[in-house]
RNA sequence: GGUGGGGUAGCGAAGUGGCUAACCGCAGCAGACUGUAAAUCUGCCCUCUCUGAGUUCGAUGGUUCGAAUCCAUCCCCCACCA
């Protein structure tokens, strides 16, 4: 890498972009000095929980400093904990930590490569197992790592100094982990460890503790963990509030529509890293009234869309999404409920029975009340009576609510 | 080891013998209104062969005409003291 003053600087501020915290931003400078006359990159990580295999926006944002990270020559190392996801939390209080079996996190670690290079260049990206050097770790070991830390020090942590003072239950095996992240640090020799800012403190006891080992402390950098569809909790899988990167381009461009005004911003700003002056200039736009909040929506879902995708599964989606929610058309195709004639004797059907077969709601009764609250249309024509029984047609269309729809394919 | 507090529907949390399929809040679903939203209002929100029936309140057994509620045993969790 043939860096000059002024690019290092230059790479400073792209790399501090968006960043809630940022230690520091002086020795960050240092490290790209120090790498560009190595002639050698930086060591970039991010640790990743195999338990939830699958990515959403939420992690986007820091995935995609990484991927600038790597645009400016970096290394990248995708720590994949999987020795501690196969111990899970055994205070079992947190969902989010079951333990898992080896062939789970093989095939979870397996789903995680496949979305991570949707945005990073599998040829500067190292992925690493923490059960490499975890896995036969003495406990003489365990015990003079965790000698470096002491109790206070972990109360400092926000939540634990809460819980504590609540006496609410703190496991040791929480006192634990971030000593396990940390040490992953000192492992792959990382000089700078991305996280969400609720990573900070482990962010930091990975500085502390790559010093007890006689090593240059990383960098840290963490960045905002972004609101989900509810546009107030942070985005998570177990909340539900997720767009997935995995999610067919029709789901990522709904839900994508169905996210606040205010949030949209935010998107345009952590998910697809426009830069700030330029998102101010949409938002005056859209203030001003000389554009539509729905058409700046649109062009964010388009655009999200398209990353994950390409352009025209972007368009595709678009249209449909105006075709079916705007002027209350059908989309282009939809699931088909397979009919027998001898499904039904004598041609017709009892509403909730058609329903269910079609998989449009989860038991007998949520279908019944979906019906009596007028929420469902045959052909465009409300049945409010869930005891009535509809003549069977073929290509007659169902529609559940506002988004669920399915087709009717008789067959002999 | 001792003391005290707990385990109630997806989550949080009432309920301490019948009026309780179980107050309430959140989440979710539907409808109205919209711009696709947000906000707001209304309804729903265990299952089913649904104007009725069945199965629920950590587990099992018991008392009772009747139990989430009382008793017994067991399992699990938490805090504090040692």
């Amino acid at each position: 890498m043939e860096c000059g003053m002024s690019d290092i600087n230059k790479q400073l501020d792209i790399l501090a972009s968006r960043t809630v915290d940022l230690y520091s931003r002086d020795e960050l400078k240092k490290k790209l000095e120090l790498a560009d006359r190595e002639n050698r990159p930086l060591r970039v990580k991010l640790g990743a929980d195999p338990s939830a295999p699958d990515l959403h926006l939420g992690h986007c944002v820091v995935i995609n400093k990484l991927q600038e990270f790597q645009a400016l020559g970096h290394q990248v190392v995708f720590i994949i904990g999987d020795f501690t996801g196969m111990i899970g939390d055994p205070s079992g209080k947190s969902a989010t930590r079951p333990s898992l079996s080896r062939e789970a996190v093989e095939a979870n670690a397996q789903t995680y490569k496949e979305q991570i290079f949707k945005i990073l260049d599998p040829e500067k990206t190292e992925i690493r197992f923490n059960s490499e050097w975890f896995g036969d770790m003495r406990f003489d070991q365990v015990i003079r790592l965790s000698a470096h830390v002491t109790v206070a020090q972990m109360l400092a942590r926000d939540d634990f100094s809460k819980r504590y003072a609540e006496n609410r239950p703190i496991s040791l095996v929480e006192f634990l982990y971030p000593l396990v992240q940390a040490y992953d640090s000192v492992m792959v020799k990382a000089d700078v460890e991305l996280g969400g800012t609720d990573q900070l403190f482990n962010l930091l006891l990975g500085r502390e503790i790559q010093q007890a080992h006689g090593m240059a402390p990383q960098i840290v950098m963490t960045f905002p963990l972004i609101e989900g569809l509810d546009g107030v909790q942070k985005m998570s899988k177990s909340l539900g509030n997720y767009i997935g990167i995995n999610e067919p381009p029709r789901e990522i461009f709904g839900k994508t529509m169905s996210v606040s005004d205010e949030l949209m911003w935010r998107y345009f700003t952590y998910i697809l890293c426009v830069p700030e002056t330029e998102v101010a200039a949409m938002r005056q736009e859209v203030d001003s009234g000389r554009r539509h909040p729905r058409d700046m929506k649109d062009e964010l879902a388009r655009r999200i869309v398209a990353r994950f995708h390409d352009e025209a599964a972007a368009m595709q989606a678009s249209e449909e999404f105006a075709r079916v929610f705007s002027q209350n058309k059908l989309p282009d195709d939809m699931p088909e409920i397979l009919l027998r004639a001898t499904d039904a004797p004598e041609g017709v059907m009892g509403i909730i029975d058609l329903v269910m077969c079609g998989d449009l709601c989860a038991s007998r009764g949520e279908a019944r009340r979906l019906i009596q609250q007028g929420g469902l249309r045959i052909d465009d024509v409300k049945v409010s009576d869930p005891m009535v029984s509809v003549p069977l047609k073929d290509g007659m269309i169902i529609k559940a609510g506002k988004r669920r729809f399915a087709k009717v394919v008789l067959s002999e």
